[in-house]
DNA sequence: TTGTAAGCGTTATCAG
DNA sequence: CTGATAACGCTTACAA
C-alpha cells in the first residue's frame, strides 16, 4: 500500500482510458459505457480510491458543508439543536463543521472569518451573550451566503430565524396554572433585557390579564441568569409575599427546581401549596420529585428546521430566496408539580 | 460589491504585482518588503479578500480538519467530549466536522468513508452500540490518518485510546462506601458484556476483596443499558436480599437516582440506611435531595486529551509516532448520598 | 462513447 | 526581493 493515495490519474493509466472517462464512470455519467463503467469502479474499488473532495469541490465551487456556531456544545440545549442540524444535514449530503464562540465575541468574529476561508456554504448560529452588535456576520450576506440564527438571533443582520414562540409558551404555562386553580401566580423571570426573557414575562402577564387576575410587580423576581442559586434566592423572596403565592412560573428548570426545594424546605406542599411549572423540559425534570411540569423547547426540532432552511437556501441561491423566520410552537408537558386538577 | 469573491490574482492585477507576491505576503514571507506586504494586506482589508482554503488545502495536501464520530452528539457525556475536542483543536488550528452514527453499524461505515473523502487529517470516535466488528476503521491505518477512539474503543484496530480507569474507579467508589461504615454493599451493572462495565464490576469486587468482605453474587444486580427504569427495578430486587445492603454502588447516576427513589419510598434513609453512590456526575447529582455521591467522568479532559494526542500525531506523521493509550483519572465527588461520617 | 485541454485558487520551485 | 510557471486532483466544454 503506497503512502499516497490512489487518484484519477492512477486509475486512468492502468485501464489504458482518459482521466475524463473515468471521471465520468465514477459519477455515472450516461454517456460512458456500462461495461466501461463498472471497470473502472471495480478497480477503484480494489485498488481503495477515495474521490478528493477538495480537489472536486475547488473545480465546481461547492463544499457540501455548512458552519454552524454555538455558544457552548455542552449545553443540553444546543447539543439537541446540534443533532438535529447534524442530522438533516447528513441526510440531504452536507457535513457540519461546528465552533464554540463559548459567548466571547472576539472569537464569535475570528470563527465568522474562518467559514468564509473555509468556503462554507452556509452558516447556522446562535449568538454568544457577550453579542450587542452583530455585524460581523452581515459579511456573509454580501458574500451571498445564507444565514440562519436560532435562538438568540441578530437585529442588526439580515437573515433567517427559527425561533420558538416565547410569548406564546409562557401564555400556555401561565393559564394552565390557572387553569389548575391557582390564583396568585408569581414568575421567575430571566434577564430584563434579553428579548426571549421578555417575551416570556409578556406571555405571563398577558395569561392573567385574559383570566382577570392582576398583574402584580412584586410577584415577578427577576434573575441575570436563571442560575439555580438565583433561583432558590428568588423562591425566598416569594415566600415574604403575602398573600403567598399559590403558582410561580419559572421562566427555565434551574430555578423551578430550586424554587421546589426551597418551597418543599418551607414546609409547602407541591402542588397543594404552590404549583410549579419550569421552561425547557430537561431531562431532570421526569426524574425529580415531584416530576416537573414543563415547557418543551423542541432543540432538535429546532436543529432540523434551521438546516432544512439553510440547505434550501444554499441550493436555491440563484433564486435569491427572501430570508424567513419560523417559529416553532412548544409542547406544554404536565406533570406532577401542577396536577391539582380542579379544571383539566 | 461583485458576487464572485475576490482572489490573490484580483490583488495582483490591482497592485501590478505578480500572484507569486501577494501569496508570499499575505503569507508573511520574510523575503517580500515591508512595504509591500503592507500594501497587499491594506488592499486585501479593503476588498475584502479571503483567502480560499480550499485551493490552498488541495495545494498543501492539508486541510486542517479532523472528524469526529459519536454515537449522539444530545448525550451528556459525548457532548462534553465534543467540546473539549473543540476547545483544543480551535487553539491548535484544527476545525472539527461532526457526525453521529446513532448507533446504527452502517451509518458509521458510510461516515468513514466520507471522512476519507473529504481529507480529514485525523480520526477521533467513539464506536456505536452495534458496532462489534470495527474493521471499517482500518483503512485509516492503510492511508496513514492518525486514528483515536475515546470510551468505546476498538479491539481489532490498531489506534490511540483515550480511556477512564474503570477498575480505579469503581475500586474507589466502593472502598469509600467501605469507609463510611458499609459492610454490606452491593452493586447495580451495566451490561455484562461490554468492557467498561466489566471492570467496574472488578474494581467493586477488589475493593471488598481487600478489606475481607465477601463478594456476594446476588448482591450484583446486572441490567442491559443502565437505564433509569432498570435501577428501580434493581433496587426493588435489593430490598429483597437480607440481610439489607447498607451501600450500593451503581455503574450510572442513572440507575442511583431511581435507587434512591426506590429505597426512600421503602422508607429507608439515605445515607443512614443505605449510602448510595453514582458514575458520571450528571448536572442532577448535585441538585438531587440527597445530593448524589458520584464519579465524575471527565468528558471535557478526555476531549481535549484525545483531540492533543491526535494533532500531536497529525503533526508528527513521519515519525510514525506509536499508537498510545491515556488512560484518565477519575474524580470521586463525595456528596451527601454517602455522608454518615464514620471513619472519612 | 471517449479524449483533449483548460481551469478552479493556491503554493512552491526555479530563475532572475 | 520579485516573477513565471508548474503543479495539486478533479470537472467540463469542445472535439473527435
Amino acid at each position: 500500500m503506497t503512502n499516497s493515495r490512489i487518484t484519477i490519474k492512477d486509475l486512468a493509466e492502468r485501464l489504458n482510458l482518459s482521466i475524463s472517462t473515468i471521471s465520468r464512470a465514477l459519477n455515472d455519467h450516461p454517456s460512458i459505457g456500462k461495461k466501461t463503467t463498472k471497470e473502472v469502479k471495480k478497480l477503484a474499488r480494489e485498488l481503495g480510491f477515495t474521490p478528493n473532495t477538495m480537489a472536486s469541490n475547488l473545480r465546481r465551487n461547492k463544499t457540501q458543508s455548512i458552519g454552524v456556531i454555538v455558544p457552548r456544545i455542552d449545553i443540553h440545549f444546543h447539543s439537541h439543536v446540534i443533532s438535529g442540524i447534524e442530522e438533516t444535514a447528513y441526510r440531504l449530503g452536507y457535513n457540519v463543521t461546528i465552533f464554540q464562540s463559548r459567548d466571547s465575541l472576539e472569537r464569535e468574529i475570528a470563527v465568522t472569518e474562518i467559514l468564509q476561508a473555509k468556503r462554507v456554504e452556509g452558516v447556522i448560529a446562535c449568538l454568544g451573550l457577550e453579542t450587542t452588535d452583530s455585524r460581523h456576520f452581515a459579511r456573509f450576506n454580501e458574500i451571498k451566503i445564507p444565514l440562519v440564527f436560532y435562538d438568540r438571533v441578530s437585529k442588526d443582520v439580515e437573515s433567517s430565524k427559527v425561533i420558538i414562540d416565547d410569548f406564546d409558551a409562557a401564555f400556555r404555562a401561565t393559564e394552565h396554572l390557572i387553569n389548575t386553580g391557582c390564583r396568585n401566580i408569581a414568575h421567575i423571570a430571566g434577564n430584563r433585557n434579553t428579548d426571549i426573557f421578555k417575551a416570556r414575562v409578556k406571555g405571563y402577564k398577558a395569561a392573567l390579564l385574559k383570566h382577570d387576575l392582576e398583574a402584580n410587580e412584586n410577584l415577578i423576581q427577576y434573575t441575570s441568569e436563571l442560575s439555580y442559586e438565583e433561583g432558590a434566592t428568588c423562591a425566598k423572596k416569594l415566600l415574604t409575599v403575602t398573600p403567598l403565592p399559590d403558582g410561580v412560573f419559572c421562566a427555565n428548570d434551574n430555578t423551578a427546581i430550586s424554587a421546589i426545594q426551597v418551597f418543599k424546605k418551607a414546609n409547602l406542599r407541591i402542588p397543594e401549596d404552590i404549583a410549579v411549572v419550569g421552561f425547557s423540559n430537561y431531562p431532570i425534570s421526569s426524574i425529580m420529585e415531584p416530576t416537573l411540569t414543563t415547557i418543551d423547547d423542541r432543540a432538535f426540532e429546532m436543529g432540523q428546521t434551521a438546516a432544512k432552511l439553510l440547505i434550501r437556501q444554499i441550493e436555491d441561491k440563484d433564486q435569491n430566496i427572501a430570508s424567513e423566520t419560523i417559529v416553532i410552537k412548544t409542547d406544554l408537558i404536565v406533570r406532577d408539580s401542577t396536577n391539582r386538577n380542579p379544571k383539566g
